[in-house]
RNA sequence: GGGCCGCUAGCUCAAGUGGUAGAGCAACGGCCUUUUAAGCCGUUGGUUCCAGGUUCGAGUCCUGGGCGGCUCACCA
């Protein structure tokens, strides 16, 4: 299969022993430039004047050549850094005619060049560099990806995220958002007086969600951790020694299926607010994301897919209860009895071993009916206790909890609630979560003395929430797969079940 | 794990009902002093994902397998 690519290698390494031999280093160590070349297009981009432009000087660039076109004794090409593109002229009668048929010739798309010379403009108006002089700076060895249809097969994309970032400009723009939403949540969150912190990855006892974890061991302790699920619980620990605000952002991790929307490890922001309560918590929401959109897209109208979201505040509130009645069109009986609600999950044909108690039959048909139909920002509040272990119970109704969960593009994007900071009442839920594990509900919370320990020493009320920093990103850079924002998604290794194979390739 | 779809040159893609496997780009050799998907002439490049099967003949049909995507199920 490969006997193209090895000829294309082949003469690609020739070059390099040629190169040698006539005593150019095709991998210098290193080269000085004096300008990025978005400096260079920033601050000469709208220069018409052929002579202002002369007088700009000399500039020393570098970058790697995207494309080439020779025309006999002369020869443009483009050149591309981080900060932008910039084209270049080369004539032969001014490198030299040897330097322009025995090296310049020589060099290939992909190969990083360093550039020395003065600007000035084309017949076609474009900025350019008329080059006096080329130094190669690192030689390409295999071929890049084709220039205009870049680079398509998503497993590809997905392996050698490098070539994905070479070839295609809207990969390079996804993380370029990423990057900057990462920073604003920091921003956002600090400007308003949380700390970051940094808390246990690996944890004796996962905890703060319903979920499974993976499972890594200590030697010298032997013991087994576990990748944490959430950070929530130590957060709280935190709050209760006195860091009234506090977030982390960083990676999470569970051992559950991959899909669209789930990669085994992802990243969420925390935050926890002593004196807030889960309404306080939408009014930040609102603000982080509408701030997000704005700051970076320039603008609250989203596209999504299908749709435009409108991420302008305020965002629909609506309870759990009436979401389901009204949106889920769920008959009222079904929120009244449990066996009407079972019922109905039967006809959905929810699988019966998801419904251990009344709280779960609804949160299933929730998630059937309702979920698919939030497109447009929207706060679900107030929801069964059975569902929100950590949650705390409303004043007037203990069988609901005030907790919310945040909704854009029919994706769950963030999740929160009042905490629950009764010891008594947490140890009670955690009670109740064992018996669930010990009917088989592998995702049920486990019991952590310590953590009740610590709110034995006092929470003060404390509103926190947890976003999916993936899926926000997806939702702001209109991306349809969570793989498509994670620039190394968790992927089989390479060459199927043999697994590693390194000693040769 | 179930369902659907896909896998052809380094890359992007073609090859009515089974009949010699092609194009563009890339590579290689030439020509070319303002191009930008540069152009023109020429050359090279293939185990059509793998293994069986049907057939005079399989990229195409059948069976099994591999890898991937989407989707369903659970979580954020």
């Amino acid at each position: 299969m490969a006997e193209t690519l090895d000829k294309i290698r082949q003469d690609l390494m020739r070059k390099v022993e040629a190169f040698r031999e006539m005593g150019i280093n095709p991998y210098p160590n290193r080269f000085k430039v004096s300008h990025t070349l978005g400096e260079v297009v920033e601050a000469y981009g709208e220069e018409q004047d052929d002579t202002e432009l002369e007088k700009a000087g000399v500039f020393t660039l570098a970058g790697r050549m995207m494309s080439l076109r020779i025309h006999g004794r002369i020869a443009f090409a483009h050149l591309r850094d981080y900060t932008g593109r910039l084209q270049i002229l080369v004539e032969r009668d001014v490198v030299g005619r040897d330097f322009y048929n025995k090296v310049f010739k020589k060099l290939d798309v992909g190969d990083f060049l360093g550039v020395k010379g003065t600007l000035f403009r084309t017949r076609t108006g474009e900025l350019t560099l008329r080059v006096q002089g080329v130094t190669l700076l690192s030689k390409v060895l295999r071929p890049l990806p084709e220039k205009w249809h870049g680079l398509k097969d998503v497993e590809l994309r997905y392996r050698q995220r490098y070539l994905d970032l070479i070839a295609n400009e809207d990969s390079r723009r996804v993380f370029v958002v990423r990057s900057q939403v990462i920073r604003k949540i920091r921003e956002f969150l600090v400007s308003r007086g949380f700390m970051e912190v940094e808390t246990p990855m690996m944890q004796p006892i996962p905890g703060g969600a319903a979920a499974r974890p993976f499972v890594t061991h200590h030697n010298a302790l032997d013991i087994d951790l576990y990748l944490r699920i959430a950070p929530e619980l130590y957060l709280k620990r935190l709050v209760v020694g006195g860091f009234d605000r506090v977030f982390e952002l960083g990676k999470c991790f569970r051992n559950e299926g991959i899909s669209t929307e789930h990669n085994p490890e992802f990243t969420m922001v925390e935050f926890y607010m002593a004196y807030a309560d889960y309404m306080d918590l939408m009014d930040l929401t609102e603000g982080l994301v509408s701030t997000l959109a704005r700051e970076i897209l320039g603008t609250t109208q989203v596209e999504y897919g299908d749709y435009v979201l409108d991420l302008s505040p305020p965002y629909r509130r609506i309870t759990f209860r009436r979401a389901l009645l009204e949106l889920g069109k769920v008959p009222p009986k079904v929120l009244e009895e449990e066996a009407k609600a079972r019922e109905y999950a039967r006809e959905l044909e929810i699988d019966e071993e998801k419904l251990a108690t009344f709280g779960k039959v609804l949160g299933e048909i929730f998630e059937r009916r309702v979920e698919p139909i939030l497109v447009q920002p929207t706060f679900v509040y107030d929801y069964p206790r059975d569902v929100s272990p950590l949650a705390k119970s409303k004043e007037d109704d203990p069988s609901m909890v005030e907790r919310f969960e945040f909704f854009m593009a029919c994706k769950e994007v963030a999740n929160a609630y009042t905490e629950l900071n009764d010891p008594v009442d947490q140890r009670e839920r955690f009670l109740e979560q064992i018996k669930e594990r010990a009917r088989g509900d592998e995702e049920a919370h486990r019991m952590d003395e310590d953590y009740i320990r610590a709110l034995e020493y006092g929470l003060p009320p404390t509103a926190g929430e947890g976003i999916g920093v993936d899926r926000l990103v997806m939702i702001l850079t209109d991306s349809p797969s969570i793989r498509d924002v994670i620039l190394f998604p968790t992927l089989r290794p390479e060459g199927g079940v043999e697994g590693d194979r390194d000693g040769k390739a």
